[in-house]
DNA sequence: CTGGGGACGGGGCCC
DNA sequence: TGGGCCCCGTCCCCA
């Protein structure tokens, strides 16, 4: 099937709506491993299989010039083609069809550079065929190089874009005329584009021309790259859209979390803000360079020496705050506590901390011990570190030699002086002296023969209601568990408050508490699944805690009662579950 | 399985 | 605001 220009109204989506990328859920425990290469060696290997026809499904012909092409990367690079291709749309149908596409307006020379800008990343063109592409990647959407050459040729975005308007007008006229509420619409907020493109471009259109020193492509930072392979969990917020607006990106919400990514290989980036359908119109609010500058800091990120030359948008700290100044002038940085991570989405609080964690993905550890060459992502952990090699432990225990490099491992140390043990199973109640090792204690399998031991009864009689003796004594037991709960103050302060529990109903019965809820609901799980193992040591337990409260051997901190209220209850609702699925076995 | 040491990452405080 | 320092919780490894 044949292909020419003019019959680009017939796949001309409309309206233009931004592409939103469906973002996967979060996930925990997600790692970043960057291939700083990876984007290089794609695009290179692109241009090979464009050189040897291998995998071409699009064939672009000029005034009889055949280019073989891909019709992925076309849509990448052009407006032109990923409107002809419907990718807007979904990409659902997109391509239609098309596998010769007649470009006999632009000329072969400017077509055969422009496919060469779309697989390297760099435009490689006499300056007496700059008009020629100039006019090429007006007319194919390619924005940036549009630009670039407008730059050149010491033409203004404002006068040029009246030439390129009038030439799609000449060439796509049949779009405006099909499409004229889109076309007002383009134009409605065309020149608003043009202000912020032109005033994020003024880097870009040098190293477009100058293409960087050591590679034809761009080289991503490793940590965009390995941001670039995980997948977001979020949809961006209009900040961050407005963010991407600022920075001149195009409308993969994906790349709002990529800042080292300067060039992509298809360079196509500029002009597809030209499509976003809210540029006229910014959201309100306080600016949003908040992310942006954060990842400017990013160590590990913004690799700018790799960056520099790069195609496109802007990359540097100082190109990217230019165009924060740009893009409203006279901003002040948000507090950046708490910062989100762009990976892993997690909350870091405290000033200056995200770099530091996110030297957890990239694996960055630019802390290395000059003595044993080994690194750390922090120089903290350095000098702890040192330590060995300097044989400084200053954390000597008083009552024995024993001297440590950490005062937490002073601290484990002392509990074994004075013997306590104030971690202890709530199973099997062994006590332990360190935390973790409770954890680890229950973890494992040490208390598998106690919970398995746990008396089953006729499911019958619970669901019957019919309660037994045992059975009654235990739900007597639970009531006087919720008694004591309440009067003990193993339950949060917030459930404490919530009433007397008077009148009818169980003695928790406190509406609209979440946290009493929840214990509620523990403890009818705990009732329906005949657990009374469970509750007698569950009773235990906060017996044990009300009265260690009321010794003062934890005093507060993570170790209070309710915090350990909250450990129990979530270990116990993860038992229970453990339960359900035994019993469905 | 437990005790102990060490590493690592996060948060708070301060400069 | 960034970084240093410290503390803490957690995990891993080894005896």
């Amino acid at each position: 099937m044949r292909h020419t220009l003019p019959p680009l109204q017939l796949t001309v989506p409309m309206p233009i709506k931004m592409v939103k990328v469906a973002m996967s859920p979060g996930e925990d425990g997600l790692i970043g491993i960057p291939f700083p290469e990876h984007s290089n060696e794609l695009l290179s290997h692109l241009n090979d299989q464009r050189r040897t026809g291998l995998l071409c499904d699009l064939t672009l012909t000029s005034r009889g010039a055949r280019y073989p092409t891909h019709r992925s990367v076309m849509a990448a690079v052009s407006l032109y083609f990923r409107r002809l291709f419907g990718t807007e749309e979904g990409g659902g149908e997109g391509g239609g069809g098309f596998s010769v596409c007649q470009l006999d307006c632009v000329a072969p020379d400017a077509l055969d550079a422009l496919l060469e800008f779309a697989y390297t990343a760099t435009l490689t063109i006499p300056s007496s065929g700059m008009r020629d592409v100039l006019r090429g990647a007006q007319l194919l959407g390619i924005q940036c190089v549009a630009d670039a050459c407008r730059d050149i040729l010491g033409e203004t975005a404002e006068t040029e874009g009246e030439t390129a308007e009038e030439q799609r007008a000449q060439h796509l006229a049949p779009v405006r005329r099909a499409g004229g509420e889109i076309g007002l619409e383009k134009g409605s907020r065309r020149k608003t584009d043009k202000k912020k493109v032109k005033k994020v471009e003024s880097h870009h259109v040098n190293s477009v021309l100058n293409p960087p020193h050591a590679s034809p492509a761009s080289h991503p930072s490793p940590a965009s790259d390995s941001l670039r392979s995980l997948p977001s969990t979020q949809p961006p917020s209009p900040e961050q859209e407005e963010l991407f607006l600022k920075s001149g990106q195009n409308g993969d919400p994906r790349l709002i979390r990529e800042p080292g990514r300067g060039a992509t290989p298809n360079g196509g980036l500029h002009h597809w803000l030209h499509e976003r359908p809210h540029v006229a119109h910014p959201p309100p609010g306080p600016p949003s360079i908040d992310k942006l500058s954060e990842e400017d800091e990013m160590e590990g990120f913004g690799d700018d020496g790799m960056l520099m030359g790069s195609t496109s948008i802007p990359t540097s700290v100082a190109e990217r705050g230019a165009v924060a100044s740009a893009g409203g002038g006279g901003r002040k940085r948000k507090s950046q506590t708490p910062q989100q991570c762009p990976v892993c989405q997690k909350i870091i609080h405290g000033a200056g901390k995200l770099p530091r964690h996110m030297r957890t993905h990239t694996g960055e550890k630019p802390f290395q011990c000059s003595a044993c060459g080994v690194r750390f992502t922090r120089n903290d952990k350095l000098k702890i570190h040192m330590r060995k090699h300097t044989g400084e432990r200053p954390y000597p225990c008083p009552h024995c030699p024993a001297r440590f490099l950490h005062s937490y491992d002073l601290k484990n140390h002392l509990s074994l002086h004075s013997g306590a043990r104030p971690f202890e199973c709530p199973l099997c109640h062994k006590a332990f002296a360190r935390e973790d090792h409770l954890q680890r204690h229950r973890k494992g399998h040490s208390c598998l023969e106690l919970r398995t031991r746990r008396p089953r009864h006729d499911p019958e009689l619970v669901e019957d209601g019919r309660v037994d003796g045992g059975r009654r004594e235990q739900s007597n037991l639970l009531e006087a568990l919720s008694l004591q709960a309440h009067s003990s103050g193993f339950l949060p302060p917030s459930v404490l408050e919530g009433g007397g529990g008077t009148g009818a109903g169980p003695p928790l019965m406190f509406p609209g508490d979440v946290e009493r809820e929840r214990s509620l609901a523990l403890l009818a799980q705990l009732r329906s699944h005949r657990l009374a193992d469970y509750s007698e040591l569950l009773l235990r337990e906060m017996e044990m805690r009300g009265g260690r409260k009321m010794e003062g051997e934890d005093p507060g901190g993570t170790h209070s009662p309710a915090v350990q209220h909250d450990r129990w209850v979530d270990d116990v609702e993860e038992e229970i579950g453990e339960d359900e699925a035994e019993e469905e076995e």
